[in-house]
DNA sequence: TCAAAAGTGTTTTGGATACACCCATGA
DNA sequence: TCATGGGTGTATCCAAAACACTTTTGA
C-alpha cells in the first residue's frame, strides 16, 4: 500500500513513590544515543504480541530491575509530535506507575544508571520526557482528590498518619487533620481495620480498602 | 538493529453532539476491507510531519466533510491490543470531539456512509470501536462535572436552559434547576451575559465564558 | 517533665437540595 | 384564561473548615 507512514512505538514510564517524605520519580541515565549521559524516563520500545502495558512492566524490570509488584499502572497519554525523537518517527504512548517505597533500582542493559530523583530537583530531561513528568504529577495530584489512589504509595499495614503524609507529599501541604480522618474512615471502602493491632507510635493500623472513588473528593487545601 | 517492531499508527474520533435532545455521535459506514460495511468511528492513519492531533483534525474534514470549528478536541486514551486489526500491527490513538449540532455529514472517499447515531442505537461497531466509544461517552459524563465543557455543545448565543437540556441528555436526568442556575452563573468565567438581549422564550442570553473548571462540581443527579 | 504528634470534639459556615411561588408567553 | 416553562426566593440539611482540647509517646 502507498498508505501508512511506518512508526515504532515506545512506551514511557514516570514512576513514582514517595521517599524521605517527598515525591520522588525514577530516572535512568542513557547508556546510548540518543542523549547518551543523559536522565530520562524508563521506556523502550514495543515488541510484537504484546499491547503498550504489558511493554510497560516489561521495561520497567528490564531497565530499572524493578519487579512487577501489586502497584498501579495506568496509562497517561500519547506523545506524538513528530520531531520529538532524532532517531525518527517515534510514538510514545506514557504510562504513570504509582508505587510505595521500593528498593534501590538496578540499571538495566541500556542504561548507565538508575536511582530515584525528588520531582522537584529533577535535572534536565532527555526527548520531551520533562513535559510527559509534569503531566504525570499533575494527573496524580488531580486524582489523589477524587480517588483511593494515595494508597498505592504505602506499604500494608499503614497508619492513617502515614496515609496523611502521602498527601503532604504530592500536595506540598498536608490536608486537615479532622476532615482527613473523618473523610478516610467515613468512606466506605477506603480503609479496613486491622483487628487488634497498634502501629509504632500507638496509631492504629490499616489495610487498603476495595473502594475506588472518594465522592465528594478531598480537597487540596488553598496554599 | 534488531529493534523495534514497525508498527502504524492510526487515529479514531468518537465525535459527540447533542441531536433532539439526546446524545449522538458521528459514525461511517466502511467502504473496503476490513469491516466493509459495517459501521465505525471515523478515523485513519498517521501521516508524515504531523501528530495526532493534526491527524485527527484532517479525518474528521476527510472521511465525514466536517470542517475545522471551534470545536473542542482532546486525546482519550490509546489502544494497542495486538490482534485488534486483522491487517496487521496497528496501534490507535482514539480521540474525543465535542460539537454543537452540526449539518448532515457527507461520506469521504473510503466511506460509504456517514450519519449522526444516538449513542443508544448504536449498531455493532468495527474493530474495538464499541469499547472506544464507551470510554468516550464516560470521560464526557465525568467531564460535565468539574468543567465547563458542556459550552463545547451548543452555539452562541445559548439560554441556560438549553445548557441546561445538554446535561440532561448526556447524563439521562436533568440537573436540579436551582441548583444548575447558580452554579452557572455563580461560576466566574463559566458563561458571559449577552447585552440587551432576550431569547425566543424570554430567556436570557449568554456566550461561553473563559473559565474551564467547575469547582466545587456540578453533582449528577442520583438517577 | 516536657515537647510533639495523634486523636477527638465543637462551632461556624457554605453550598446543595427540595421546595414554593411569581412572571412571561402562547394556545 | 389557563397551561407551560423560565426564573427566583427560602427553609432545611449535610459536610467541610477551623480550631480547641485531650491523650499518648518518646526524648
Amino acid at each position: 500500500m502507498s498508505g501508512p507512514e511506518q512508526v515504532s512505538v515506545a512506551v514511557d514510564l514516570a514512576v513514582l513513590t514517595i521517599r524521605d517524605g517527598t515525591l520522588a520519580v525514577l530516572l535512568v541515565e542513557r547508556g546510548s544515543e540518543p542523549y547518551a549521559g543523559t536522565w530520562a524516563l524508563p521506556g523502550g520500545f514495543l515488541e510484537a504480541g504484546e499491547d503498550a502495558e504489558d511493554a510497560a512492566w516489561r521495561e520497567l524490570r528490564e531497565e530499572t530491575g524493578v519487579e512487577r509488584f501489586a502497584g498501579h499502572l495506568e496509562q497517561l497519554r500519547t506523545y506524538s509530535a513528530p520531531e520529538r525523537d532524532p532517531r525518527g518517527r517515534v510514538v510514545s504512548v506514557a504510562h504513570v506507575v504509582l508505587a510505595p517505597d521500593l528498593p534501590e533500582p538496578v540499571a538495566g542493559s541500556d542504561a548507565a544508571g538508575a536511582r530515584w530523583w525528588a520531582v522537584e530537583d529533577v535535572p534536565s530531561l532527555a526527548f520531551d520526557h520533562a513535559e510527559v513528568l509534569a503531566d504525570a504529577v499533575e494527573r496524580v495530584r488531580a486524582k489523589l482528590e477524587y480517588t483511593t489512589l494515595a494508597l498505592q504509595f504505602v506499604h500494608e499495614p499503614f497508619t492513617l498518619p502515614e496515609l496523611r503524609r502521602v498527601y503532604a507529599a504530592v500536595w506540598g501541604t498536608p490536608p486537615d487533620l479532622g476532615t482527613f480522618r473523618r473523610k478516610v474512615l467515613g468512606t466506605a471502602g477506603f480503609v479496613e481495620p486491622v483487628e487488634a493491632s497498634s502501629g509504632d507510635g500507638g496509631s492504629l493500623l490499616y489495610r487498603r480498602g476495595s473502594g475506588r472513588d472518594v465522592q465528594p473528593p478531598l480537597v487540596r487545601p488553598a496554599g
